[in-house]
DNA sequence: TTAAGTGCAAAATCTTTGCAAATGT
DNA sequence: ACATTTGCAAAGATTTTGCACTTAA
């Protein structure tokens, strides 16, 4: 039941090549209990690794189903490792994320999104769920 | 209780000069049944509104709580008007959103948002519900 | 060996800032 | 008349593209 989640196994399970730049972003992503925007992977990994190529590996990511991407208030992307039930063209992200408004983390709750009823019409194949406000460790300090 | 809802009297109502630039943002902010996107607003009023001025009338308008803005999936600023019980620091957008997946744009919808109890130590000030999807327009395209 | 991945340079966007001219009250 | 607002120019930031070099399989 436990899937691999090694940086190898993940890459090798979605056709990527196994190379230092990949697993450091791996790495990084799966580091916290929070999400991991994109300005922080840049200064995290910016000696390491070309902005561009962050860029190119982001986005082979979210293509292959491996990270989700989760937009915050102000447009940035933020990214966390999907469930292991996530495939390419079947994401699952549909827990509620949390969007601390001073740190700015974005956490993922294991919380499942509530049903809506949808107005005459529309049909939705997705839905998204943040709350905002103080996370457990802001809470504290304020 | 159906309070001013013309251009003149929202501008007035929060201290902002009457020009025709705002005016004509107003207007196509709240033309149609959905939220407008910044590129879509370039495109109406490029000729009309420099581009600069586009983002600053928006971003008073959203300080005031005039509109309230919106993030689609792909990190693009959308603007819908607020309804009259925003102000500055009180901002209700509490209702659901519907983004479509097919033409892009983003309706508000008269549902509210149910309730979610959050963990322990993290406290929402707001949450954001959106739906992702083919809207009543482009369900009946497809 | 060779297809895929990376880094660098440079283009294309998007967003912000400073300031002089125009405009609303 | 005067504080605000606008447009233009230009700086800054973000994102994309092209291409030669490198690397994993």
């Amino acid at each position: 039941m436990i899937m691999a989640l090694d940086p190898g196994n993940i890459l090798k399970a979605h056709d990527l090549k196994h190379t230092r730049q990949r697993v450091r972003v791996l790495e990084e992503i799966s580091h916290g209990q929070s999400a991991v925007s994109q300005p922080e992977l840049e200064k995290k990994l910016g000696k390491e690794i070309d902005r561009v190529t962050l860029y190119r590996i982001l986005n082979a990511y979210e293509e292959k189903g491996i990270v989700h991407k989760i937009m915050d208030a102000n447009g940035t992307a933020n990214y966390a490792i999907c469930s292991s039930a996530c495939t390419a063209h079947n994401h699952h992200d549909e827990h509620v994320h949390f969007n601390c408004t001073n740190c700015n983390k974005i956490f993922c709750l294991e919380l499942t999104i509530p049903e809506i009823k949808m107005p005459e019409g529309f049909k939705a194949k997705t839905v998204s769920f943040t709350a905002y406000g103080l996370c457990n460790k802001c809470n504290k300090e304020k």
